[in-house]
RNA sequence: GGCGGUGUAGCUCAGCGGUAGAGCAGGGGAAUCAUAAUCCCUUGGUCGGCGGUUCAAAUCCGUCCACCGCUACCA
């Protein structure tokens, strides 16, 4: 009985050009995905683009394009980052295909039907620039007693008419869900912040808007698009084929994790759940918020010009190394750094020194004391047992880490037997039983190709390219690459291809910038 | 202003009632299979300040200080 499992990323909006912070998203995404499919579980990984909206319809005018071409430029740039950051996804959503939009329309349709939209006028000070209203209070005054929005925006003064959700009627049950599943949302800080942010009490929400025409038009009402929430969050399950029950996709729902980023965390586990119990929809099972990427210890920002393209990385470094230091440098859901310095540094230790200089060390006392070919294994000696039995709990350990989105922690239970194979490696000293011994040479060798292979199949979701050619430097054949395939030894004899290493040392680069 | 978080070794952080921990950095040694990588040992902290509860407090309570986040529509 293969257990299914569905993932989502944010659809990223295309006013911009992607940049580290929507890579990092995926990756943390992908991870997860490759991760239960290595597990057994049939998956199925959903990301795609966010095309509405007042902003994108303004670029696509200054860029002299139409909004679609506009939208078609934009989002085959995003796919094609998905791509070179290998996000294994199954199935890209743009808002502006037909499926997608059908598909809001029929959500907003069955919210309507439980009389939780209704019609009204909304005013306010706008900010065109920030597409949003603001309250009074927040307004600031600018040169010649212009408003400003606290973004410093210039704002008017706006009156249209809107559909609203009534939102306000959702406060208690919210609450009573937040409770009850606390596992709903995480981590925890950005839980406290949304638990107290609906506490403070819920205003209906406007979700419609006539001031533009470049979004998902209202059922019944074409004077109206949807307001970009109702529009964008309804392609989780837009993209399964709602509202056709019979779309064998349907069988994802409730998705088992949206990924998203720590600012539109509240739009994913106060709008969206409450969106759903309107329409009498099950709730997905956990919303997990990623944090900030600072570069050089500075915010990302246009006007600074510091904002990092993950494919300039990927093209000095290679997708493995972007994808390990965005995972391993800091706990996973906290705000982290990306510098030069500690991205080379972490490159070094850590995949060359410690996992990179194991492998080829290992593999090449095979090529040259073994023939080249996989050793059997012997009577286990007590440091034989004491390291593979650490290595025998990773899948399971790991497992329960990915469940807690707790993918750092995952990998440092990775580190802990890198570091222990490094020793025992030390203490038993092969090259030193090539003449005193060569039998339990051989059987040394074979623990640490063993301990090898766990090592590199529980790494595959975050390192795919590296770990494919490390399985098959180790004889781990393509269809000996899952969880399951562990329980099954590797017959002694398989030979092996010459080793080759895997993760270069960056050390001109270090020296320069190093003091 | 309100709510919340953080403050532990030089750095990044774990521990959250029972004799201070990890990784990295620093120091000493071993080894030489390996990408001069690795292994072993080791220096280093009145756990932000002050009070309190307790046989016992990084760990609970109070208070103060310093940073940070959220307070309605940007990964």
């Amino acid at each position: 009985m293969t257990r299914r499992f569905y993932v989502t990323t944010p659809i990223y909006y295309v006013n911009g050009a992607p940049h580290i912070g929507h890579a990092y998203t995926s990756v943390a995404a992908d991870i997860v995905a490759r991760f239960r499919r290595l597990a057994g579980d049939q998956v199925h990984f959903l990301t795609g683009t966010d095309e509405h909206g007042q902003k994108v319809e303004q670029a696509a005018t200054a860029a002299g394009e139409t909004p679609q071409a506009f939208t078609d430029r934009i989002s085959a740039d995003f796919r094609a980052m998905a791509d070179t950051m290998q996000i294994s996804y199954d199935d890209f959503i743009r808002t502006t295909e037909p499926r997608h939009v059908s598909g809001a329309q029929a959500l907003w349709e069955k919210v309507a039907a439980s009389g939780d939209i209704y019609l009204g006028a909304y005013e306010g000070w706008y900010a065109l620039r920030d597409e949003a209203f603001y309250g009074e209070d927040e307004l600031i005054d600018g040169p010649n007693g212009q408003k400003l929005a606290p973004t410093g925006a210039p704002v008017e003064w706006v009156r249209e008419p809107s559909y609203f959700f009534r939102l306000s009627a959702y406060q208690d049950r919210l609450l009573e869900l937040y409770e009850k599943r606390p596992e709903f949302m995480g981590p925890s800080g950005s839980r406290n912040e949304i638990m107290s942010f609906v506490r403070q009490g819920l205003r209906d929400l406007s979700i419609s808007r006539t001031s533009f025409r470049w979004g998902v038009p209202v059922p019944n009402d074409p004077e109206h698009v949807m307001y970009v929430w109702f529009d964008a969050l309804s392609n989780y399950l837009t993209a399964l084929g709602y509202p056709d029950t019979n779309n064998p996709l349907m069988a994802f729902w409730p998705a088992d994790l949206h990924l998203v980023g720590k600012d539109i965390a509240r739009f994913h586990t106060v709008f969206w759940p409450a969106f759903l119990m309107a329409a009498g929809i099950e709730l997905p099972s956990r919303i997990f918020a990623n944090g900030w990427w600072t570069v050089e210890g500075e915010k990302m920002s246009k006007s600074l010009g510091n904002v990092i393209d993950p494919r300039d990385l990927v093209s000095e470094f290679g997708v493995d190394a972007v994808r390990f230091f965005l995972i391993r440098e800091v706990p996973f859901g906290g705000d982290s750094d990306l510098s030069r310095r500690s991205f080379i540094h972490r490159l070094n230790t850590e995949l060359a020194n410690d996992l990179g200089n194991l492998a080829q060390r290992t593999l090449s006392l095979i090529a040259r004391n073994c023939n080249g070919a996989l050793p059997e294994a012997g009577a286990r000696t007590e440091a034989d047992t004491h390291l593979l039995a650490q290595a025998e709990l990773l899948p399971s350990l790991m497992e329960e880490q990915v469940g807690r989105c707790a993918l750092t922690d995952a990998l440092e239970e990775t580190w802990k037997i890198i570091r222990a194979c490094n020793a025992y490696i030390d203490h038993q000293a092969p090259w030193a039983l090539k003449k005193t011994d060569p039998e339990r040479m051989g059987h040394v060798l074979r623990v640490l190709a063993d301990a090898l292979r766990i090592i590199a199949t529980v790494l595959q979701p975050w390192m795919p390219e590296s770990m494919d050619r490390m399985l098959t430097q180790l004889g781990v054949s393509e269809s000996e690459r899952s969880f399951a395939a562990l329980g099954v030894a590797l017959p002694a004899g398989r030979e092996l291809p010459a080793p080759k290493g895997i993760f270069p040392r960056y050390t001109e680069a270090e020296d320069e910038k190093g003091q």
